[in-house]
DNA sequence: TAAATTTGTTAGATTAATCTAACTTTTTAA
DNA sequence: TTAAAAAGTTAGATTAATCTAACAAATTTA
């Protein structure tokens, strides 16, 4: 009954609604790549089916509804890239875009039978959180490794960038969720820091690095 | 590169042109459940695109280039039947759904792995052939159950009917791949027969039944 | 073989998703 | 506090995939 074009909108929505700033139609168009007017329509579209809150010139905002219906989305994404990992062997790295695809599938059965076969997993090759098949997101604190102070040590438990570039450059360190990053020094210039990974490997992580890893 | 749409045409165009009667528009439209200027106007385009020879008011052929492409589609389609069964544990009434979906899956990675983990199988969970990576199918004999004498003993190695309903039917016999059937008896006026399942199970097949099991 | 039936095509409309160009509202900044 | 810039909307066009209605060709039947 949802388009896949709706589905998508939807998860970038709900992406947008995980910051501070506003919903608007400049930011959804941004996230898609698409031009404004499209959003406007589309947007009047999802109004009518009551995911979402719109009134012209106004922020935009998720209904129930609309937020239930991401969390689903996002629970088979999230499911789909576990398991292309821990059951069909694939990399971290190449998981997303094919789980972009698999999301869309329509078949409880499919999914269910993902999940227990995964056990109930909570977290994704990402580190990003699993809805249950209610909705409903585990509970989990980590914080950007950006926020970090020198001399203490951390362990990676997320990735905030998806891309295949970035990740196979983490393969490339040896850098796994569970792996520890030990924070030798700050450099206050350009906010980069030199880093001990897993006790073995020493480099230097730019502060846009440093932001898309979150540690505990 | 081809739409989800097509590559439905593709599918369907290979499924009739592996009868003996021509490739009509008509029939085109019956298989997908559309209307004939539908098909009109995709056979056209697909024309256009080199997939198939058209010509008006005559019969439609695939091309080379047609059938290799189909041959690909239809082996994603079977791998992932053969996955979903051999590896997800579900059963061979409710993968095909499923894998009507799948299919249009674009990633080599992703029915690769599969056809890795299933060990390069040659035939899905109906024992209908898997093309291999260069649209190759496996050389295969079997003959429909309604072709069989009375007194004789075969083997079920494929069903012609993918329905949830008729396979559940099956199941309900204990009938499954690799099945004995014996013919006891052949009814003339209805062409039923009776017949012996796993040497344990007495039944009775339509004929419509026996058209649909493959045997050897 | 001529009429009736079936099959196929054309023309034109519809819906979803997109675009560009032009206009309007809101926000920012002089 | 008004002018400029940014953000948002409207109008209208485009493409893919579908439909119905009307017409045309091919096939079957009388
Ligand atoms: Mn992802
Ligand atoms: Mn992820
Ligand atoms: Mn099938
Ligand atoms: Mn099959």
């Amino acid at each position: 009954m949802m388009t896949l074009t709706e589905e998508n909108y939807l998860k970038a929505l709900h992406r947008l609604s995980q910051t501070e700033e506003a919903i608007t139609v400049k930011r959804i168009a941004l996230q898609l790549g698409i031009k404004m007017p499209t959003v406007t329509s589309m947007v009047k579209n999802l109004a009518g089916k009551k995911f979402i809150r719109y009134e012209k010139y106004k922020a935009i905002q998720l209904t129930e509804k609309g937020r239930r219906q991401a969390l689903l989305i996002l629970r088979k994404h999230r499911l789909t890239e576990l398991f292309l990992k821990d059951v069909m062997g694939l990399g971290w790295e190449e998981v997303h875009d094919i789980a972009e695809q698999i999301e869309h599938i329509q078949s409880d059965r499919f999914f269910n039978r993902i999940d227990e076969m995964l056990g109930h997993p909570k977290f994704d090759p990402h580190g990003e959180p699993i809805p249950d098949a209610d909705g409903k997101l585990p509970f989990f604190k980590a914080f950007p490794l950006s926020g970090c102070e020198a001399g203490k040590k951390y362990k990676l438990t997320g990735v905030l960038d998806h891309d295949a570039s970035f990740l196979t450059y983490l393969n490339t360190l040896g850098l796994t969720l569970g792996s520890t990053i030990e924070v030798m020094t700050l450099h206050g210039f350009d906010r980069s820091m030199e880093v001990l990974l897993n006790g073995k490997v020493r480099t230097v992580f730019s502060f846009t690095i440093c932001q898309h890893l979150l540690v505990i």
